[in-house]
DNA sequence: ACAATACTTCAACTATAATTGAAATATTAA
DNA sequence: TTAATATTTCAATTATAGTTGAAGTATTGT
């Protein structure tokens, strides 16, 4: 990942409606959810949302396939893992030695470990 | 790290400015810069410098100290670490099944593997 | 064909962020 | 103590982002 695209990941996550959009996404997987049903979750005006998305396709953070006259959206899982190798490396940049004095739990992700889960907020 | 202090983060990080700025404070790791050192080195006018400082500051992205008449700015590495795993937790969260198809690379993060840091296009 | 549904686009508006030069503050050097 | 240096704050301006309702497009159900 380039830092103009990085850039670009950080402009679309900056905005709360806009985290709030891809969490939602990743929860629901590969099955995604179609705008709607992201509007009635969410509260959000279907126009308003209709913006976030189009900002959120032209970043790729998420992709949308035609569904009859639904439109469904999917978190692109593949981009958030190239963030993380990107902050990683940034991280690591010149200064390997400082970097990650605790451990990255990283790799504890996967593991059935509820103490990562519970920190979130909402 | 809670949902807001993501926002910030991101927010913070969604300037090209303040990326370059977070970026070359990585860079010199705990030595960091001064106000001046920065300004010139990403040919900023002081006052624009020391607006996006500030929204760093704020953030807790950066940290400054003063120097006599200089302020020294630092990055504030475990906030990126935080960040990592925010977004781990993030991608991972109800999906652990598809998370990280492919291996991440944090570990390989602070291994001489110049193949990461030659991904990097400045 | 026609009405209903799902969603997007458009245009207008409001809100927030970024940039700048001038003035202010604080520290150091002469 | 006066001048120079380093940086910030302020006020004004410009630029960009977010929100909304109305209208448009496309698809489906009757």
């Amino acid at each position: 990942m380039d830092n103009s695209t990085a850039t670009t990941v950080f402009e679309s996550l900056s905005s709360g409606v806009r985290l709030d959009i891809v969490r939602l996404l990743i929860k629901t997987g590969h099955q995604g959810l179609v705008a709607g049903e992201i509007a009635t979750t969410l509260g959000l005006p279907a126009t308003n949302l209709s913006f976030h998305l189009k900002a959120l396709t032209q970043a790729t953070l998420v992709s949308v396939t035609q569904e009859g006259r639904f439109q469904r959206y999917r978190a692109n899982l593949a981009i958030m893992q190239e963030l993380i190798v990107y902050l990683t490396e940034e991280c690591c940049s010149g200064h390997p030695e400082q970097c990650f004095e605790k451990p990255l739990a990283a790799a504890d992700c996967c593991d059935t470990n509820p103490s990562l889960s519970s920190t979130q907020t909402d």
